[in-house]
DNA sequence: TTCTAGATCGCCT
DNA sequence: GGCGATCTAGAAA
């Protein structure tokens, strides 16, 4: 237990890859896994740290909360927020806090279950924003503050799908920041129908936003 | 389909 | 004591 500390290099090296909204972006159709349960990652945010206003490491704050933001990359951070939890990865090096949330999955497998842990709720409905995807793979406090590939929360980078196209936009529930609330740090699979607040309208479901081959 | 309001809990100040 | 990186239900056009 001693040794062996941090995520496998492999995905330690690509979170530290390049900028952190970069990383957000090229996360877009990696895998994601909770036991047999898994999907593919649809949409996602990135938080700047110290000079992003959103972020909770805004201003240099290191509290016990968001200790895991200061953290190694690779780390997995959830946060509770009311009822729900969001699911987090921590990117850069130590001290550097900055982190990507998790807002949208698509279901690969397993979908019976994260029906049944989302209470019946099925469809589009299952995994389309960052609260309901903790529900349906049954992510809560347990799984903060642990590397990803060395607890329940898994990611690969091989098995992945390529988005035809991402649209960048501003991030959800950041008002009042000015800057920052319009800043297109938002990254998402463009047309994908697991994308939270999506509009009918503008999904693709043919190819669900992914290249064809 | 789109908008509005309320629920509800741990952590921060 | 107050607030938040949300979700859901209900109503209206």
């Amino acid at each position: 237990m001693t040794e062996n500390q941090g995520a496998p290099q492999a995905l330690t090296a690509f979170f530290k890859s390049g900028p952190t909204d970069e990383i957000a972006q090229r996360l877009l159709g990696a895998k994601l896994s909770v036991g047999p349960l898994s999907g593919y990652i649809v949409e996602t945010e990135a938080y700047l740290g110290e000079r992003d206003q959103a972020a909770h490491s805004y201003g240099g704050r290191h509290t016990k909360r968001s200790d895991p933001l200061y953290q190694e990359a690779g780390l997995v951070y959830v946060y509770q927020i009311r009822t729900q939890f969001l699911l987090n990865f921590i990117a850069q090096a130590k001290n550097v806090p900055q982190g990507i949330l998790i807002r949208g999955v698509q279901p690969a497998t397993g979908v019976t279950q994260m029906t049944a842990n989302r209470h019946g709720k099925g469809g589009y409905d299952l995994t389309n924003g960052p609260g309901k995807l903790c529900q349906a793979f049954g992510i809560d406090l347990k799984d903060n503050n642990v590397f990803v590939d060395r607890g329940r929360v898994c990611l690969s980078l091989t098995e992945h799908k390529k988005p035809a196209a991402i649209t960048a936009a501003p991030r959800i529930g950041v008002p009042n920041h000015d800057e920052w609330t319009l800043a297109p740090l938002r990254f998402y699979v463009t047309g994908n129908p697991y994308v939270s607040q999506m509009r009918k309208r503008d999904m693709n479901l043919t190819t669900e936003g992914w290249q064809s081959k």
